[in-house]
DNA sequence: GCCAAAGTTTGATCTAGCGCAAACTCTAGC
DNA sequence: GCTAGAGTTTGCGCTAGATCAAACTTTGGC
């Protein structure tokens, strides 16, 4: 796994160079305010497949995600898995402080490896007032994972599984999709299994699905593996 | 309909009496400034089936609702209608702002006759400032308008029919639930049409499990009115 | 008091997609 | 190189629940 070499080795300055930015809760920050953030960071890899917080933890910190995906899951009592949400790179995750809450809502696993920040929830506050930029971002993403929610309510309530299938992985060829020349591939290991967790299906029927797709040219998928080739033709 | 007089009569002094004070967004400020906050505010009126604002319309105000009960709702491109949740007096709404959202992403309609206070917009951060009550008392309305979402994720992912409108039953009856003698009856008139627009159903499936019900003693109800006599009963 | 509109009930199909089962394929670890 | 485990594919039967259709009931307006 390749990481950006100013990540991997948290050099600040260079950090700041690579990415950070362009990412808006750090806009409009000169370098020296971004060192005093990145100064107060924690710093996490994490594995795929391993947790960066679970839901009901008590919410210590927020993050800030830096490369690689997560997904964001909730467990019912008996057992079932529901994936509801991804994160990209650049997006704040944990963010319960935003909700007056202190827990963690959900769980925060890895979909590939991961690189992370994290400041302590008393920060929250303090970055806000600081640097208005931040207290929008942080607005902003709060309205973004709702409409996300309330997309995925109404996907759930109105479509059939094909086409919930087929939104689901559109939205998560816009999120994490890598170009190779014959199709926009998914950046992160993805099973049917995964995929029916996002859409409330079974795995058998996400099988089937990228199969018949498969068979007319519109994806090309593998182990663990998705390319969509023609995104027009799902039946979103 | 009857309203609590100093809501009707909007007597900011009474009005105070009667509910505010225990309202989130209004603990611990004096009288005067309550009075202040009420100066500001706009009274809605609006009657059954009208809507206070359209998903789509430029975010002008943000609402708190002293009487009756809303619909939020949102369509979709081939006119299904999904009803996304439900407010309650005492619970703002309309806050795109804490979005930062330039318009409101849904409908609210009005259940039965409803009254609400609007404030523009450009209050709220003020708002904020001035009161840090109204500050966490807006965090936790977007916590809890998320964790709903959350939940009707998980249901629709999760159960079957039956299982979605006992759950939607049983969340209206605790959100608006008024107590008979015999049972607790939600508070607003309520269609089969409706309850299939909460779970992403038909009203037909509404009503064999209604009557179901109503045979084994658990719901009573008639057009427009539910009434629930054993919510433990119910297979949630 | 009558009629139209709105809401509800119930029956009779029909099918999407779940559950189950079994075979198959890839991958990683030893 | 072999094996175990993880992931995938496919077939088959079954049922929950959608869809279609029709009758029925309540309500409000004139």
């Amino acid at each position: 796994m390749n990481y950006p070499r100013s990540v991997a080795t948290l050099e600040k300055a260079e950090l700041f160079g690579a990415d950070i930015d362009a990412l808006l809760p750090f806009e409009n920050l000169t370098d020296a305010q971004i060192n005093d953030l990145l100064g107060l960071a924690k710093v996490h890899r994490v594995a795929p497949n391993k947790t960066l917080f679970d839901e009901g933890d008590s919410a210590e910190n927020f993050f800030l995600l830096l490369d690689g995906f997560l997904r964001i899951v909730r467990t019912t009592q008996d057992g079932d898995q529901v994936v509801m949400l991804h994160i990209a790179p650049g997006q704040m995750f944990g963010i319960a402080t935003a909700y007056d809450s202190e827990c963690y809502t959900m769980t925060a696993r890895a979909a590939s490896d991961v690189v992370a920040l994290s400041w302590p929830s008393e920060l929250w506050d303090r970055f806000a007032e600081d640097n208005s930029a931040f207290k929008s971002a942080t607005r902003r993403a709060v309205g973004l994972r709702m409409c996300e929610m309330q997309d995925k309510v109404i996907t759930m309530a109105t479509r059939k599984v094909e086409q919930r299938i087929a939104h689901a992985i559109l939205r998560l060829m816009n999120q994490a999709g890598k170009d190779t020349g014959q199709g926009v591939e998914i950046d992160f290991p993805l099973t049917r299994q995964d995929i029916s967790e996002m859409t409330g299906t079974t795995l058998h029927s996400v099988s089937r699905c990228l199969s018949k797709w498969q068979k007319d040219g519109i994806v090309r998928s593998e182990r663990r593996r998705v390319v969509v080739c023609q995104p027009e033709a799902l039946p979103a």
